[in-house]
DNA sequence: CATTTTGTAACTTATCAAGTTTCGAATAAC
DNA sequence: GTTATTCGAAACTTGATAAGTTACAAAATG
């Protein structure tokens, strides 16, 4: 199954822009995610809502951090883009009349609850800037100057 | 997305099928689903090439248990039905050139195979039997003859 | 006013489980 | 051996939806 990148592709934006100066265009993002505009401003739309970026629009507009990443967690940002279904595995059916049907579910729904729950915990203790912080140390281990962008070189 | 209900369809069928005599056609297996013969064989081979359930052809053929249910459990099944992909969430890129997604590729699959980790360990507790006794319990409390069909009602 | 840039809606594409169709091969009943 | 039944397997269509695209209105700057 197609999986959804959006937390993903999210968190890289964050990153990149935290390391920027000023503001940075739907078509700047979209060229280093490899994407177009429509797209980004559609995905970071839901973080503009939760405040966790600023957009401008006009000359010299685009968008910036709405607080340092220290203050966002990936489940914040998780939340921000829609909190989408975590699992690709599901039920044939979410309420079904065969109790033998309903005894598979009910099994397989508190083992997925209990792995989302754990995965949400996770998301909520890891703050953006933990990321940006791992990101620095890659950088001076390998002597690479750590403001490179991909779609750049 | 669009979820995988392989795992939970196939519980679903193995459970009909202890509690059933003599073997169950593909034909009636799909009328219980709600789908059709060969995307049951086509699931249910996985099956067989696990040793949980055998298949004969011909007059008097259809599908049979392999082995007691107590000698299954979910994540023999999970396995025998493909080992699907367990997340809906992804990278945007799995082997990205950035140092910053790199970064953020580290983190989220961590915690995703933590998740995964923890998922496939409980699978692996549950006993296909435990389900069908969960089921008993149900069917006791609610005065219910236990060998009820919804298909056939 | 011209230019830049976001906001948003509408549409197309890619993907893959699910669903379908079809025919061949094996088995059993007669 | 002929017929009915049933699995095996290949080839194809459908459905759902994240991703991608197009297009244009609205707002901000100079
Ligand atoms: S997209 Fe991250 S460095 Fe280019
Ligand atoms: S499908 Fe489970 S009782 Fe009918």
């Amino acid at each position: 199954m197609r999986h959804d990148g959006r937390l993903s592709r999210m968190l890289h934006v964050l990153l990149h822009m935290d390391e920027q100066q000023g503001p940075m265009t739907s078509e700047d993002i979209a060229g280093m995610l490899g994407t177009n505009p429509a797209l980004v401003r559609r995905t970071l739309a839901g973080l503009r809502d939760g405040g966790y970026v600023t957009s401008e629009r006009g000359h010299g507009g685009g968008w910036m951090l709405g607080r340092p990443l220290s203050e966002m967690t990936l489940a914040d940002v998780y939340d921000a883009v829609g909190a989408p279904e975590v699992f690709a595995l599901g039920l044939a059916d979410d309420q079904p009349q065969c109790l033998v049907e309903q005894a598979v579910n009910t099994a397989l729904r508190q083992t997925l609850d209990e792995a989302r729950a754990l995965l949400l915990r996770r998301f909520a203790e890891i703050r953006v800037s933990d990321l940006r912080d791992d990101f620095a140390a890659r950088a001076a281990a390998l002597g690479i100057h750590p403001g490179m962008r991909c779609a750049e070189a």
